[in-house]
DNA sequence: AATTGGGCCAACCGCACAACG
DNA sequence: GCGTTGTGCGGTTGGCCCAAT
């Protein structure tokens, strides 16, 4: 520690670089290599500092940089891969030759950010936006219940809406697995390469649009003819690969009626822990036969905020046994009092499936 | 014609980490 | 093992350009 930037070394030059400084760096890089960048300046005859010298040569004066727009493929191809990596801009740039990091991070920071947000999906985890999932309970409480279950096609409404809660809570577990591994080492690792957790998302990702209901609008993509594409990657290729992969160690969501009496703590949970909500009062929380505690899936956790199925160090359940209005203010309340600022699409399994809210609504 | 505000992007800044002596 | 150096990386800034007012 303790070393001084380059950059301040007095009297070096900074801001705009010149067409003759740029001559002048060209030429000797063409001529000597780089070789070391705190001494060619020196060499090369300019007043710049190493890293200035580096960055000018890498972001804009290499003969292999690809100027101009991006195309459809790259931009998709970006989004596609920020997807997985998150914000590592040279790990992306690895994939799209020609282009630098510097280039793709504004491109991401001016376009395609402000596109997924337009389209109601959060640009760093690209799902569709927590507020919006933070709203819906909002929305539900708004709701007139019983005129939803006075009407005759509300279990079907229910059925669609428990057919999406799985397809959320599939991506999220998939999203879960393919996360680099914490400091810590806690969670498992994945052992999938970047392409085959694109693929594997896309798969995922294509059947969900198949069921007229879209969620990674960033993974999925389609191309003018379309056929799904990513990299060279068709939809019978998709579709084998999405048969290839086992959902047996996946909650198996589907085989929950709406209606059931059984708990949904354990069925409808990943094989971890269930995460719950951390902020809703757990000072006086009351468990046992009269009390059915009302337990949340939460996205996050403070070691892996984006990751759906992490466990929460102290569970946390409703006080009381949940009724008609305290199970929906409580869950308003937990909400938007989330630890995490985040609430994930598999709060939804256990809202539409928690058997005790339904009880209490009858 | 002048001003303003937003988009865009090259360049800078500071941190992290590997390599080296 | 420790301090220093070189480099890579991601976030941020500053200034140019242009359309809107």
């Amino acid at each position: 520690m303790g070393r001084s930037p380059c950059c301040d070394e007095t009297g070096l030059k900074k801001g705009p670089w010149t067409p003759e400084e740029d001559q002048k760096l060209v030429k000797y890089i063409q001529k000597h290599g780089h070789g070391s960048w705190r001494a060619l300046p020196r060499l090369a005859g300019l007043n710049r500092c190493g890293k200035s010298c580096r960055l000018r040569w890498t972001n804009y004066l290499r003969p292999d940089i690809k100027r101009g727009k991006f195309s459809q493929e790259e931009e998709q191809t970006i989004l596609n891969l920020h997807s997985v990596l998150g914000n590592k801009w040279s790990a992306i740039a690895s994939h799209l030759p020609g282009r630098t990091d510097n280039e793709i991070k504004n491109f991401w920071n001016t376009h395609l950010k402000k596109k997924l947000i337009q389209m109601g999906f959060d640009p760093m985890t690209h799902r569709p936006r927590a507020d919006i999932f933070s709203s819906l309970p909002h929305l539900l409480a708004l709701a007139n219940f019983k005129e939803l279950m006075d009407h005759p096609s509300w279990e079907e409404h229910a059925a669609r809406l428990q057919a999406e809660a799985v397809q959320m809570a599939r991506l999220q577990y998939l999203q879960f697995l393919f996360q680099p591994p914490p400091a810590n080492g806690n969670t498992p690792t994945s052992t999938f390469t970047d392409m085959e957790t694109i693929n594997l998302l896309n798969s995922i990702s294509s059947n969900s649009i198949k069921d007229g209901y879209s969620v990674l609008g960033s993974v999925h993509f389609e191309s003018p003819n379309g056929s799904s594409s990513l990299g060279g990657t068709t939809s019978a290729n998709l579709q084998s690969i999405h048969d290839s992969v086992s959902f047996s160690h996946l909650p198996d969501l589907l085989q929950i009626p709406c209606t059931t009496s059984t708990t949904t703590n354990s069925t409808i949970s990943p094989p971890q822990t269930p995460v719950v909500m951390n902020k809703i009062n757990n000072s006086n929380m009351v468990q046992g036969p009269e009390s059915t505690p009302l337990m949340f899936s939460h996205g996050g956790s403070e070691n892996s905020p984006n990751s759906p199925w992490f466990p929460s160090p102290s569970p946390t359940c409703f006080t009381s046994p949940p009724t008609r209005n305290t199970s929906i203010s409580n869950l308003v309340d937990a909400c938007s009092t989330s630890s995490y600022g985040e609430v994930a699409p598999s709060v939804w399994p256990d809202l539409l499936l928690d058997d005790s809210l339904f009880h209490e609504m009858a």
